[in-house]
DNA sequence: TCCTCACGGGG
DNA sequence: GTGTACGTGAGGA
């Protein structure tokens, strides 16, 4: 007998039992196994369950049957079922599926989890828990037990060995026509691949992991392009590969598929996961927004293994926090759905517009405004006022109503949304308690990634509640969460106003307030009363030297709501819905933009802003002659899109399309959710293609299209000033010299908030 | 003028 | 192993 401590690295079904890896202290892995066997339950009536027993004692099928009692969330009852213990992990899946074709008509519950989540479930572990096993001489574990917590604020990570493997140079994608050699580092060191040949290769790869034996394997298109080359390779050789460090298991392949989330396609390349070892594919993983140690806090967090947490969404992740949820309280966990789109129906329609409340800002420049955040507002809400797709309409509780739109709502019993979010919030909280606190560069950058991969969860958990594939999706608690929001807002507005501020924007969650010569205090005093009223934490999210909201371009007398920026106190600026906020915009147009910006937000009233102009002007001036000398480089001016079809299904002629059609041309697959990236070489060109390139074709191109640059900086321009009153004919004028820009500062100056001089360039509308 | 198409948000 | 909705602006036809 041997006791073991160690960080939990991984767990899969193999054979009848369960593979278990730790690693330990020192950073020695150990393979160990252990013994499960997961239930899935059957509904049905009396005749239906017998029908069911009678089959699988026929078919002599590797369970155990019983009779069970469970609670179905939804019916709030107990229901009779019929329980199947599986005896054989590995074959869960393919039992589930036996019965499921052979009695189509009958309910499955906790049909579709996953073996490592019953693992990790019925041993209360999750991935990188620090555990204590005690194994036989076979490496059975007799005993495993953590003391480690899901919600522990400080843990530890084991030491992990890591190998990057990547093609020389790293970031252009393979697959898209120009490869380089293979290269692996790990220890400081780089290794060249000596050639090209597929034999060798294998046999070097192989070396290099025996060498390094890695815990991780870092890659840069290893999923769609390294990793399927080597397993290739090396079937067709006949070689073995040491990708995977048990020796008993291939690499697991999932096909690339395209999907649609947040209200766009996303992409997603084949995969190639390890067992005993990690494989991250730095081109196909979510973590690039929050790195490893988010991701670490996501795997330990959502009880999902490390490899699926890297390459999977925030709703998976919040889903697998419910599952754990309703798994611990001894709930039926219903099938993930999985329904094809399908049209609006009227009542769709009717509320959809029912969202978060939106206000049509005062146009133009503001000074001294106070921004004040409700924070994590829709997460709050379902945590404080209970709301989840079982805890709407219920029965007990008549006399709980949502404000707007009168649903009942649970106030007995807490629903299942709110207890999975309420720990979530608080150890966010925390965190970002510590993170003002501490003075530690290192902590606070630990702090920050933690918080940041949790609002992500936060996020989306909102989102899930009106997903019609959603495990526990309700709409109605969609809806009732957005009818809070709006009701906490108003009565927001309501308190500012009755202590003499005016409201010049609100937004969901948010509200611009102005009123001369508040103190701090009173910004204080204000927030604690608006939580007070509400129940919600609220935050002064700053204070603006200047706030400007836009005009909408379509009618200059509209205001638009998403469309601002703002300089803070300390000068850092806000920016919303323009140019330099957007992925497609080119680098040397943000970065223009935001230079003006900067020099603006040095001003602290209009007066200053005003003196400011001329220098701005000159700005906007080096910016025009750098772009019409040539001397800005090629990738600064890449436009970027993400693909919303295939090529060929374009409608519309324009560059995007133009440039996806020219991959085609060149014979390289592009699939919906792919992103790319252009330069316009010759806007005006009469043959469409040679109108722009593609970056990966780019060494073709002689020089980029100045004049074209000139106009979209112009209109990133216009943006900005349009709150300072300048309209086309001024500038036009300012640059024929026409026109001297203490006249321009004369207009800034004198410049009522509302009105609005038209757009700046008039060649460009 | 109408239609097509891409993006934002939360940090 | 997949949030929703809509509003906005650019540009082609």
């Amino acid at each position: 007998m041997k006791r073991l401590m160690g960080w939990l690295f991984d767990a899969y079904a193999q054979a009848n039992a369960l593979t278990v890896w730790l690693i330990d202290e020192e950073g020695m892995a150990h393979r160990l196994t252990d013994r499960l066997r997961p239930s899935f339950f059957v509904s049905g009536t009396r005749a239906e369950l017998h029908q069911v027993c009678e089959w699988i004692t026929r078919a002599g099928l590797p369970v155990r049957l019983k009779r069970a009692e469970r609670r179905d969330l939804f019916a709030r009852h107990m229901l009779i079922l019929l329980e199947i213990q599986v005896l054989i992990p590995s074959q869960y899946a393919l039992l589930v599926h036996r019965i499921h074709t052979t009695f189509p008509s009958l309910t499955l519950y906790n049909a579709d989890l996953s073996i490592s989540q019953f693992y990790f479930f019925e041993r209360n572990l999750f991935p990188l828990a620090y555990c204590e096993a005690l194994a036989n001489e076979s490496n059975v574990i007799v005993e495993i037990h953590s003391d480690d917590s899901r919600w522990a604020l400080d843990y530890g990570v084991p030491p992990l060995r890591s190998m990057v493997m990547q093609l020389e140079g790293g970031t252009p994608n393979p697959n898209r026509g120009q490869s380089a050699p293979l290269e692996i580092t790990y220890n400081d060191r780089t290794y060249q691949l000596p050639n090209e040949d597929e034999r060798t290769t294998v046999e070097w790869v192989n070396a290099h992991l025996t060498r390094c034996n890695p815990d991780v394997i870092i890659t840069r298109w290893g999923d769609s392009f390294i990793l399927p080359r080597l397993v290739q390779a090396a079937q067709r050789h006949h070689l073995p590969l040491h990708l995977n460090r048990d020796p008993n298991c291939r690499t697991q392949m999932r096909p690339a598929r395209s999907y649609f989330s947040y209200g766009r396609i996303v992409h997603k390349t084949m995969s190639h996961t390890l067992f005993g070892r990690w494989h991250i594919d730095l081109n196909n993983a979510f973590i690039l927004d929050y790195d490893l140690e988010g991701a670490v806090e996501v795997a330990r967090l959502t009880q999902q293994p490390m490899q699926q947490v890297v390459r999977v969404s925030s709703g998976t992740g919040i889903s697998a926090m419910q599952v754990a949820t309703a798994y611990h309280n001894g709930y039926l966990i219903p099938y993930q759905k999985s329904e094809p789109e399908e049209f609006k129906t009227a009542r769709d329609l009717l509320t959809s517009d029912k969202g978060g409340l939106t206000y049509q800002p005062i146009t133009g420049l503001h000074f001294d405004v106070a921004e004040l955040d409700f924070a994590s507002m829709y997460p709050a809400i379902m945590a404080r006022y209970n709301v989840s797709p079982e805890t709407i309409h219920c029965s007990c509780c008549p006399e709980s109503r949502v404000p707007e739109i009168g649903y009942s709502i649970c106030r007995r019993e807490r629903g299942l949304v709110p207890e999975t979010l309420a720990p979530l919030i608080q150890k966010r909280l925390t965190y970002k308690k510590r993170l003002k606190q501490t003075t530690d560069v290192n902590e606070k950058e630990s702090y920050r990634r933690r918080a940041s991969a949790q609002k992500w969860l936060l996020v989306t958990c909102f989102g899930y509640l009106g997903y019609k594939n959603a495990r526990f999706g309700k709409i109605e608690a969609h809806e009732a969460v957005t009818a809070y929001g709006r009701e906490m807002l108003l009565r927001a507005k309501d308190l500012v106003e009755e202590r003499g501020f005016r409201v010049l924007h609100m937004l969901t969650d948010s509200l611009w307030i102005q009123k001369p010569g508040t103190s701090d205090g009173e910004y204080e005093l204000l927030t604690h009363q608006i939580e007070r009223t509400t129940d919600l934490p609220i935050e002064l999210e700053a204070i603006y030297k200047w706030v400007a909201f836009l005009p909408s371009r379509v009618n200059p007398y509209a205001s638009v709501p998403n469309r601002y920026f703002g300089a803070k106190r300390d000068a850092e600026l806000k920016i919303r819905g323009i140019e330099a906020r957007r992925g497609d915009t080119p680098a040397f147009i943000r970065a223009a933009q935001i230079e003006l910006l900067e020099e603006m937000a040095q001003a602290d009233s209009r007066v200053e802003l005003a003196a400011r102009l001329p220098r701005l002007l000159e700005m906007v001036r080096a910016y025009e002659y750098q772009l019409r000398a040539g001397q800005v480089a090629l990738e600064e001016l890449a436009f970027t899109f993400r693909l919303s079809r295939a090529p060929q299904a374009y409608v519309v002629n324009n560059l995007n399309a133009i440039v996806a059609r020219e991959f085609m041309r060149r014979g390289v697959q592009l699939e919906a959710g792919e992103s790319i990236q252009y330069v316009v070489t010759n806007y005006r060109a009469k043959i469409p293609r040679e109108r722009v390139r593609a970056m990966e074709f780019i060494g073709e191109a002689k020089n980029y299209d100045a004049e074209r640059y000139v106009q979209v900086l112009a209109r990133a321009v216009e943006t900005i000033l349009t709150p300072l009153g300048i309209n086309a004919t001024m500038l036009t004028d300012w640059q024929k010299k026409t026109l001297l820009s203490r006249s321009l500062q004369a207009r800034v100056v004198g410049n009522p908030e509302r009105e609005y001089w038209g757009p700046l360039f008039e060649d460009s509308t």
